[in-house]
DNA sequence: TCTGGCACTTT
DNA sequence: CAAAGTGCCAG
């Protein structure tokens, strides 16, 4: 509430779709400039198009000072809101068209971290990712003249580490990096969600990307957290003196806060230690690359280039790949809510294609999930999906690319592969050789009925869905600060379901993907909720594998 | 590493 | 007042 100064943050950077369409496919390009906003203003038609829709992160400054110090986000069984809050201005939409928004989070690379000498460091190859889910905003669908309203706020978005969650909360594997996307769907009557037109654009913004922990590893990192998030105000020391950690050991002189003190010691000592026994010690140095840098375009990136780089190690390549696709499927409707879960599942499997091009940019998202309930509820909604994968790849190489990406703007995620740069392609995606229909299911599951009912369901109510629905490739996060992109419809669509490729791939799972989906739908039919089961699976994805290495 | 309980705070 | 979000800490 009190936040907001928005206005000033405009500037920063929105990320501004582009086009859209089917057009796109390729071209990357045409989004460099997105991020930022100077750039292209293009088109000034009708502003009505989903790319031209721009959206500003909220508190960026706040971000970006974790950024910077390696963003870290808790994650626990029953599932840990995330802090600083995922919240953004949006602009340039169509006041009376209604649109669906949603986060998913993906791993931003296929490594598993570890933190050591006060630093993290990659610690082996990622676990396979686990479903995805996708959280909707509440609000969905509302038109664009509620959205643009006031700042759209996803502070009850959760994450947990909890493969079986109940509760449709973000599944995510701990001391793992991850990348939060925003996805704006068109939900018209026209275009309902489940139409094959469905429209939807993705912005990524750079500093939101943080490492799941179960506990904090950086001391930096708690002290930003409780300094800045009320809820941990209990443990801020009065400055100068601190009471409170005084009043909680019972002493009446100011001390130091426990937590301060713990951190000092353990920090100092972690550092010797590490010294000792990495030998050496660089310092930052080490790596450095990270996050890619786009080219100009983000700036943001450039600060976040070198944040990360002194605490995350690698970042994704900037090969990336965009793809856009359009899905269709999905279920609902929006006014409805979902309503009907209906699936067509079929339907909606196929829709989902995306296209990548190659140099480009994937789309993310998908598609599909949607909980009915929630909508209408208004709750959260989250939503399995897809998968993705780890892409990155090799923070490695990255370091280089940094110019890369130009592209970036676009979504992102896609597919990153490690070596993606270089054959990329190849690898990565490989088609899913799943069907859609997997998807379908999972469509349906994700349908109203879930409700609930299984569930417990404690807070929202949410349905959970796992669909694998997206597919989507993977993420890769590009390197701009902030990127869009934006699917425009596609059409024909089927093939491109074909294409999905996503990730999985290799490695050891790929099979169960399908098995999974069909899983899933079987699901739906009973109890959703437990998607859990299903997420697993689903997922599949994991591909990770690259050979990174 | 991860977990559950705890004290504290905001809502 | 109750519910819920936080980091801390012992296990």
């Amino acid at each position: 509430m009190l936040q907001e100064k928005a206005s000033a943050v405009t500037d920063d950077r929105v990320s501004r779709v582009q086009a859209n369409a089917e057009t796109d496919l390729f071209p990357d390009q045409s989004q460099l400039g997105a991020p930022t906003a100077p750039t292209a203003p293009t088109s000034a038609g009708p502003d009505q198009n989903i790319e031209n829709i721009k959206v500003v992160l909220h508190e960026r400054e706040l971000w970006k000072r974790f950024h910077e110090a390696g963003t870290e986000m808790i994650i626990t069984k029953a599932g840990r809101r995330m802090f600083p809050s995922y919240k953004v201005k949006a602009s340039g939409m169509n006041p009376k068209t209604k649109y669906i928004l949603l986060i998913d989070v993906v791993p931003a690379d296929d490594h598993r971290y570890k933190f050591c000498d006060n630093k993290w460091m990659v610690a082996g190859k990622a676990e396979p990712a686990m479903p995805g889910r996708l959280y909707v905003h509440p609000d969905s669908p509302a038109t664009g003249a509620h959205w643009m309203r006031q700042l759209v706020s996803f502070q009850k978005l959760k994450l947990t580490n909890n493969h079986l969650d109940p509760f449709g909360h973000i599944i995510l594997n701990s001391m793992h990096k991850y990348q939060p996307r925003l996805h704006i769907v068109k939900a018209d009557e026209n275009n309902a969600f489940g139409s094959k037109n469905t429209a939807y654009c993705s912005h990524v913004f750079h500093e939101t990307a943080f490492i799941s922990v179960t506990s904090y590893q950086n001391h930096k990192i708690t002290q930003l957290k409780i300094e800045n998030n009320p809820f941990a105000k209990g443990f801020r020391g009065s400055e100068e003196g601190d009471l409170r950690a005084s009043r909680l050991e019972g002493k009446d002189y100011p001390v130091i806060s426990k937590n301060m003190v713990r951190q000092r010691i353990i920090s100092s000592h972690s550092h010797l230690a590490g010294k000792l026994r990495a030998g050496v010690l660089t310092s930052h140095a080490q790596v450095l690359s990270s996050y890619p840098y786009d080219t100009g375009v983000s700036l943001s990136n450039l600060e976040s280039q070198d944040s990360l780089s002194n605490h995350f190690p690698q970042s994704r390549d900037p090969s990336l790949v965009y793809h856009c696709f359009k899905h269709r499927d999905n279920s609902r409707h929006l006014e409805l809510g979902c309503k009907q879960p209906y699936l067509e599942s079929s339907s909606v499997m196929s829709e989902e294609h995306f296209f990548r091009s190659a140099p480009s940019y994937e789309s993310p998202l998908l598609s599909r999930p949607y909980c009915g309930e929630a909508i209408t509820a208004r709750e959260a909604c989250m939503y399995s999906g897809m998968e993705t994968q780890p892409g990155a790849g090799p923070g490695v190489a990255e370091k280089d690319e940094r110019t890369i990406s130009p592209s970036v703007n676009c979504s992102m995620w896609a597919t990153m592969q490690p070596y993606s740069r270089y054959g990329v392609e190849a690898v990565p995606y490989q088609p899913f050789t799943s069907h859609p229909f997997s998807n379908a299911a999972a469509v349906h599951s994700v349908l109203p009925q879930p409700a609930s009912a299984m569930l417990p369901r404690p807070q929202t109510d949410l349905g959970v869905y796992n669909s694998a629905v997206v597919q989507r490739a993977l993420p890769v996060i590009p390197q701009s600060s902030s990127s869009s992109s934006c699917s425009p419809v596609l059409t024909g669509s089927s093939d491109v379901i074909s294409h999905q490729p996503l990730y999985h791939k290799k490695s050891g799972s790929p099979l169960q993907p399908l098995k999974e989906y069909s899983a899933c739908s079987s699901q739906r039919m009973m109890p959703i909720r437990d998607s859990s089961h299903q997420y697993q699976v689903g997922l599949s994805n994991a591909g990770s594998h690259w050979t990174d290495s």
